[in-house]
RNA sequence: GCGGAGGUGGCGGAAUGGCAGACGCGCUAGUCUCAGGAGCUAGUGGGCAACCGUAGGGGUUCAAGUCCCCUCCUCCGCACCA
């Protein structure tokens, strides 16, 4: 074939071919297994794909197409996350209406996806921005509605003063906005809560059953933040309230000298005349209002403000200690208010120092003279639990507590319920109606979709109401249950809801009776893979597991586990080692490297440069490694020869499917399953090998040809289509995975390294499955002993170690 | 502070406790040629050598990049969670 690879007819007239053939379209109730594989949403951002898209994506996309040839009825789909403020904030610059901005994005996304050759079945589209999908993302608030799991609440929030909009604790991680980084305010507003806490140990089980990294399941866990403790009533002094609090450490409540309520607690309000320092306290949570989360926890003293005229009861001992205010106790944990046990815990300890409050020692081990004592002990100054240690203690007092009704065992957990709304134009409108008489009224599913109105100035404003608000044709309507005029709720879902179950949606994406058919979901049933980035492990992830335990328990879906397994990618970073991305103005435009490289190039180089998992330090240098490995496969019919098949080149096609069945994707896996898969970079290396193998006998069988196209395509899939076309007449897409002939694998002869003491001295080949009598003579032959063996160590095959 | 990942040639990176550096880039020399960012051949961790080499130091083992202990560095999460 002396005509040259051009991988821009060939691509394009491939990628066509794809398109036209409707070419991966997932079957339903196919006989073959099902596979359900899925990446994803994308955000379509107005600037296209960009390399960390190429990163994520292909290593799935080889995946597809491998479980393809492996004879899996492959679901791959792909969609479109379109709701949100990136779009929304796009089309605020760019002067036009999120929706035309959506189309274009989509359709450049699109193009984009294709020209890498990527197999998704575009049959099943979908967009979160549609009404035909929205409607069920409402529908499913519905429920969740009927069900009691979705309440309106007046309550401190997290808000963006940028964005001008409500965030949850999953969109304001580290006291900044996700999105635009502006810290992010504590305001008071009546907002929609799910009660995602309610679902708390539901998602905990969910973790321990997914199949994923155990550091991430980790980080699922701490956002949970399961914690077992005690509940404890203190009674407070001279007024009839009683102060509530959350301890893992019941074991130390004789050294409990003073109590810190978190300055927005409303015991201020509730103590009136009795808090003798009433503006004092105004005053500083006023102050505290003023600083961010992070300001706040970046303070190094800490501040507070003693309540004058009122103290708290120790249960334990009915001593009166004194309540103070302070910051270092946030109101969204626990109860917002602690006993301070300032012997052992290090917070206490700093607040009771710069207050002069007493410091009681309660567990003897540490000098609590000179700083907090947090370890392990025996209790002292602590009537009945003296002598004990800290777990019997622990157990002792919680009994202690329930027998006299001061306390209970409490789990807590730091999970809060999520506010799930946004003051913002591009969402999902809420399904309810606000009626004077009858509260917040749900329309019917029959109602359903409620239709994002067009407004005349979609911008957020100072007001705190979304622009919906400002429409009044949509906001003015009837209740349903009274037939009164009523408004309808002007917030809409927060960019996440849609989310939360689109690959429910792929199962049936036209399906207008129901979200899906629950037959088709019962066929497909999990997600058998899903990939996508770290930064969705404690956001979507979260979110996704609370619906689909929700839609589990009412009967919905049949399987309670979403996703079985879940693979995170690593970053794409530049030389620098920093993170690439579009605002950091280091990006690297893919359609420049396709129109330079082309994409079965493309492809290989980023699966080749670095661990799928890894962090990938992002470099042209090398793609001409792949370019010159992809020109080789073009000319291999040159090398075409029949017979005269050696064993070696058995074993090298046997090796590579081998080592390309075992790196790609493992059959399948439980939780907890070790897998050594997804090493993308290895398998192309063994493609390159099983080329070097056969260049050294300077030909190649057809059928040996046959099969290495095979192995290749689901990495190159255009080279190997057209190769395949030209010598086979077939098309590859409909071609079966070769199959493994394990008993190739076996070496006639090996190589044996022989060691003298541990150290290498030499090697010899012997035939393989030698015994040791015969290793060892071959070794003794071969390596002349300083003196006579003491001890031989022989591993069969693998290495022979003469200890003199 | 807590948690996690990582540290291997000039570079990207390979190595179920068993030949460190697979594979690729780059580089060197040679070769061919329709002069290209092409192909082919050979070489390429250090050292003249014995030997020495996986951030540094100890240890376990016949055998350690890999397991254990200590130290250093880099990156990434979370962070007053009671």
């Amino acid at each position: 074939m002396a005509e040259r690879y051009n991988f821009r007819e060939i691509e394009a007239k491939w990628q066509k071919h794809w398109e036209t053939t409707d070419a991966y379209r997932a079957v339903d109730f196919s006989d073959k297994p099902k596979y359900y594989v899925l990446t994803e949403f994308f955000g379509p951002s107005g600037k296209g794909i960009h390399l960390g898209h190429v990163k994520c994506y292909t290593p799935t996309e080889v995946v597809a197409r491998y479980k393809r040839l492996k004879g899996y009825n492959v679901l791959y789909p792909a969609g479109w996350d379109a709701f949100g403020l990136p779009t929304e904030n796009y089309a605020l610059k760019m002067n036009t209406d999120p929706e035309t901005v959506t189309d274009n994005n989509v359709a450049t996304f699109k193009r984009q996806l294709k020209r890498l050759g990527y197999s998704f079945d575009w049959s099943r589209e979908i967009r979160t921005t549609d009404a035909a999908y929205y409607k069920w993302t409402q529908a499913i608030f519905l429920e969740l509605f009927s069900h009691g799991l979705a309440y309106k609440s007046e309550g401190a929030v997290n808000f963006c003063p940028s964005c001008k909009t409500v965030l949850s604790n999953e969109d304001s991680q580290g006291g900044v906005c996700d999105r635009c980084h502006a810290e992010v305010e504590q305001r008071t507003r009546s907002v929609w809560y799910l009660r995602m806490k309610d679902y708390s140990e539901k998602m905990l089980a969910a973790v321990d059953e997914i199949d994923m990294k155990e550091n991430l399941k980790d980080s699922q866990r701490n956002w949970i933040g399961r914690s077992t403790g005690a509940e404890i009533e203190f009674a407070v002094k001279g007024t009839d309230k009683r102060l509530k609090v959350f301890t893992t450490r019941p074991d130390t409540l004789f050294g409990a000298t003073f109590m810190v309520i978190s300055p927005e607690h409303p015991l201020i309000d509730e103590l009136k005349s009795a808090l003798k320092n009433r503006e004092e306290a105004l005053a500083y949570r006023a102050e505290a209002a003023k600083k961010t989360a992070v300001e706040r926890a970046a303070q190094k003293e800490k501040t507070g403000v003693r309540l004058e005229g009122v103290a708290a009861v120790n249960p334990a001992d009915g001593r009166e200690i004194p309540i103070y205010a302070a910051d270092y106790v946030m109101m969204g944990y626990g109860t917002g208010a602690i006993m301070a046990v300032p012997a052992h815990d290090e917070r206490d300890y700093a607040f009771a120092k710069k207050f002069g409050i007493e410091i009681r020692e309660v567990i003897a081990g540490g000098d609590v003279a000179a700083e907090a004592y947090t370890g392990d002990g025996t209790l002292v100054n602590s009537g009945f639990l003296d002598g004990l240690s800290v777990e019997p203690a622990k157990e002792a007092m919680l009994a202690h507590l329930e027998r006299t009704g001061a306390g209970v065992k409490k789990v807590n957990y730091k999970m809060q319920d999520w506010p799930f709304n946004r003051q913002r134009y591009w969402g999902e409108p809420f399904p309810i109606v606000v009626c004077d008489d009858c509260g917040y009224v749900p329309l019917t599913e029959a109602e359903l979709p409620l239709l994002l109105p067009e407004v005349a100035d979609m911008r957020p404003d100072e007001s705190g109401n979304s622009p919906l608000a400002k429409n009044a044709a949509f906001v003015e309507t009837v209740c349903p249950r009274c037939g009164r005029p009523a408004r309808r709720e002007t917030d809409t879902m927060p960019n996440w809801a849609g989310s939360s179950w689109y690959w429910l949606r792929f199962i049936d994406p036209h399906n207008d009776e129901a979200f899906a058919d629950p037959k088709k979901l019962k066929y497909w049933g999990a997600v058998d893979l899903y990939t996508g980035g770290t930064e969705h492990v404690t956001r979507h992830m979260l979110y996704a597991s609370f619906w689909h335990n929700f839609l589990y328990d009412i009967g919905k879906v049949e399987n309670r586990l979403p996703f079985t397994r879940r693979m995170c990618n690593g970053l794409v970073l530049d030389e620098k080692g920093k993170k690439m991305g579009k605002s950091a103005g280091n990006a690297v435009d893919p359609i420049e490297i396709l129109d330079e490289y082309g994409a079965d190039a493309f492809r290989l180089h980023i699966l080749f440069i670095g661990d799928y998992e890894q962090n990938t330090l992002w470099t042209m240098e090398g793609i001409n490694g792949c370019t010159n490995f992809l020109n080789r496969v073009w000319a291999l019919p040159d090398m075409l020869r029949e017979g005269g098949v050696s064993r070696e080149h058995a074993r090298a096609l046997a090796v590579l499917l081998k080592r390309a069945e075992t790196g790609i994707v493992a059959e399948s896996g439980g939780a907890g399953r070790e897998h050594n898969d997804f090493k993308f970079n290895t398998v192309i290396a063994a493609m390159m090998e099983f080329y070097n193998e056969l260049k050294k006998d300077g030909f190649i069988t057809r059928e040996e040809l046959r099969q290495f196209l095979l192995a290749l395509n689901p990495f190159a899939p255009h080279i190997t289509a057209e190769l395949y076309q030209r010598l086979f007449f077939k098309d590859i897409d409909f071609e079966s995975w070769p199959v493994l002939d394990e008993s190739k694998l076996v070496e006639a002869v090996v190589e044996l390294p022989v060691q003298v003491n541990g150290k290498l001295k030499g090697r010899v080949t012997v035939p393989a499955g030698a015994s040791e009598a015969e290793a060892r003579a071959a070794a003794l032959e071969a390596c002349p002993l300083p003196a006579p063996p003491k001890k031989v160590i022989y591993v069969k095959d693998r290495i022979i170690n003469i200890i003199v």
